[in-house]
DNA sequence: TTTCATGTTCAGCA
DNA sequence: GTGCTGAACATGAA
């Protein structure tokens, strides 16, 4: 389920599951997820290297990897000269995930002995790509193949390049306010547009609306600063709330939208049946009573 | 059997 | 340039 929130629960399982471990395999079972470079590539590129941090960026993860022998080298040799050659030689390369509609990532524990090959049971159901630790391992899934993975030497360039706005849980409100006001396009297809907000995807851009009481089809250069402040606080309260409940939509506040998102849905503030509209070519639900 | 789906990108048109 | 629509991608679920 990936937008924002869930891109940060993947981060935070590979945090604390897929660092410092030497990469012994990898294995593409799919190159339709591979994002412009091909199989033999991202294999060599990453072999013997080991993930050293995993940060994110809107609903993207960059997996930092560093190589290990340059490493050992550079802890035994303290010389300035030789250092910057070794700085050289080891440049730092990000793997970098989207994942897409149906992508995910799961650290997998190998008993000793034991290696998730093509097929074993230790291996999930869809797995595109499998990276095998020694006795560990990770496995990107995704039945839909809309997701995909990379390499990249600089994340920083990457958002640029793919023109990236600031990252939900960072951006500034004066920027967001202000931008807001430029907009022609109704305010739900700017939440949903990346190049202006990173992270918002259709589930919770209905959310925020609902929790800033804004109507998703209000035009966002009509949103004046009293709701432009309120729905601001809203995607970081919706936001940190979702991470924090895990993702598990049962295990958010009753006050929220997300749980009753199905049809004959109900606000959960009076009860009313929500209303279905197409907004920017996505499913919308909304509460027209309180979201005026 | 048909329709819809948490995302992105692109062509075509107003 | 802006924005909207529809299609494409691929597959499972309802």
């Amino acid at each position: 389920m990936p937008e924002l929130p869930e891109a940060e629960i993947v981060r935070r399982n590979l945090e604390a599951n897929c660092l410092g471990k030497s990469i012994a395999e990898v294995v593409v079972k799919d190159d339709r997820i591979l994002d412009n470079i091909d199989a033999a590539f991202l294999t060599k590129s990453l072999k013997g290297r080991r993930f050293t941090s995993a940060i994110r960026y809107g609903k993207r993860i960059f997996l930092k990897s560093e190589d290990l022998q340059v490493e050992n080298k550079q802890v035994k040799d303290e010389r300035a000269e030789n250092q910057q050659i070794n700085n050289h030689q080891s440049k730092d390369l990000w793997l970098t995930t989207h994942l897409g509609m149906t992508g995910w990532i799961d650290c997998l524990n190998i008993p000793d002995g034991e290696r998730p090959i093509r097929d074993s049971p230790y291996e999930p159901r869809y797995t595109r790509l499998l990276i095998i630790f020694d006795h560990s391992g990770m496995a990107y899934t995704d039945p839909r193949l809309f997701g995909r993975l990379g390499l990249t030497e600089s994340p920083d360039e990457f958002i640029k390049q793919r023109r990236l706005g600031p990252d939900a849980l960072k951006m500034d409100f004066d920027e967001f306010s202000k931008g807001l006001r430029r907009k022609t396009a109704s305010i739900k297809t700017v939440l949903l547009d990346q190049g202006f907000i990173a992270g918002l995807g259709n589930l919770y851009t209905d959310e925020v609306l609902f929790q800033a009481g804004i109507n998703p089809q209000a035009k966002s250069y009509a949103v004046n600063d009293t709701r432009s402040s309120r729905l601001f606080q809203s995607i970081q309260e919706v936001l940190n709330t979702a991470i924090s409940s895990g993702s598990d939509f049962n295990l958010l506040p009753e006050s929220y939208l997300l749980p009753h998102r199905h049809r004959n849905g109900r606000c959960p503030k009076d009860g009313s049946i929500l209303e279905v509209i197409k907004v920017n070519g996505r499913t919308t639900y909304f509460c027209p009573e309180h979201q005026g």
